[in-house]
DNA sequence: TGCGAAAATGAAAATCATTTTCATTTCTGA
DNA sequence: TCAGAAATGAAAATGATTTTCATTTTCGCA
């Protein structure tokens, strides 16, 4: 399966696809390919070995806004380093392994409650979320 | 209550004070007045401005050695800058206005256990978390 | 008590991911 | 076709963290 194939898979089935330019096409693409988790510089480098013309920088600029339109998960490496990769259409969190950084997808229907508890006691509006749960794996 | 108490407090309270040279001892007693998470940089800075004589390089070592011997935890923040706390701290959370900035510490018991429960499930060890609120304030 | 090895210290330089700047190129719509 | 807007990427800047290395302090022991 080519990479452009996978492409217009997608163009087909997301709407989101008409405010994205090339670039954030062709990142995409190689997130599509990697399925799972990669930073940004792992990401240029593949994109790099594909024969893809495109910059460090764009690499960066792309993913910040596939992150920003919520195409892309952003999380951080216990080293600090960003890793991205395609998120699925449901809001959920994640357990990462500090170790081996295996991530599992978890249910947060607490979280949820807790966020509105908490926003409905302090009177604040339009609340979102972050929760993440890091630990050790089973296998580490 | 002076810091130098509070460190005379643990000597007698723990066994690992034996290892710990004068530089983790500053440490520890900043982040025990610190009572939650902070960043190198902001330890640091609050080490000068409490008058202490210590270095940013050697705070930076003094949590990586009180990290290894588990005597601090180490998280990210979003923008991947490492934060520390000392193991064992009940932690809160905070609830962040997006206009302001301004923040209300919440309390999280529900998401202690949520993180438990996750992590059982999961057969996570030694779990750590992060969940923060966004939101608009009521004064905003 | 004094000596020498080992540990601790911190200033400065190095590292590395990420962001910013800015000049150039590409696109788009009238 | 043309002007303004958006995209691009090389190079510089940023900022946290680590490394280097020369100096100081600590500590065991003769």
């Amino acid at each position: 399966m080519s990479m452009a194939m996978s492409m217009v898979t997608r163009k087909i089935t997301t709407t989101k696809i008409d405010f994205m330019n090339k670039s954030e096409v062709k990142v995409i693409g190689i997130l599509e390919r990697v399925g799972g988790f990669a930073s940004a510089q792992e990401l240029y480098q593949l994109l790099q070995r594909n024969g893809e013309s495109i910059g460090l920088t764009t690499v960066y600029r792309s993913l910040q806004s596939l992150v920003s339109d919520k195409i892309v998960d952003q999380l951080r490496r216990e080293d600090g380093e960003a890793i991205y990769r395609l998120c699925g259409d449901s809001h959920h969190h994640h357990l990462v392994c500090k170790q081996c950084g295996s991530t599992v997808e978890i249910e947060g229907s607490a979280i949820e409650r807790w966020t509105k508890a908490m926003a409905e006691e302090h009177g604040f509006r339009e609340v979102g979320h972050t929760a993440e749960i890091f630990g050790i794996c089973p296998k580490c």
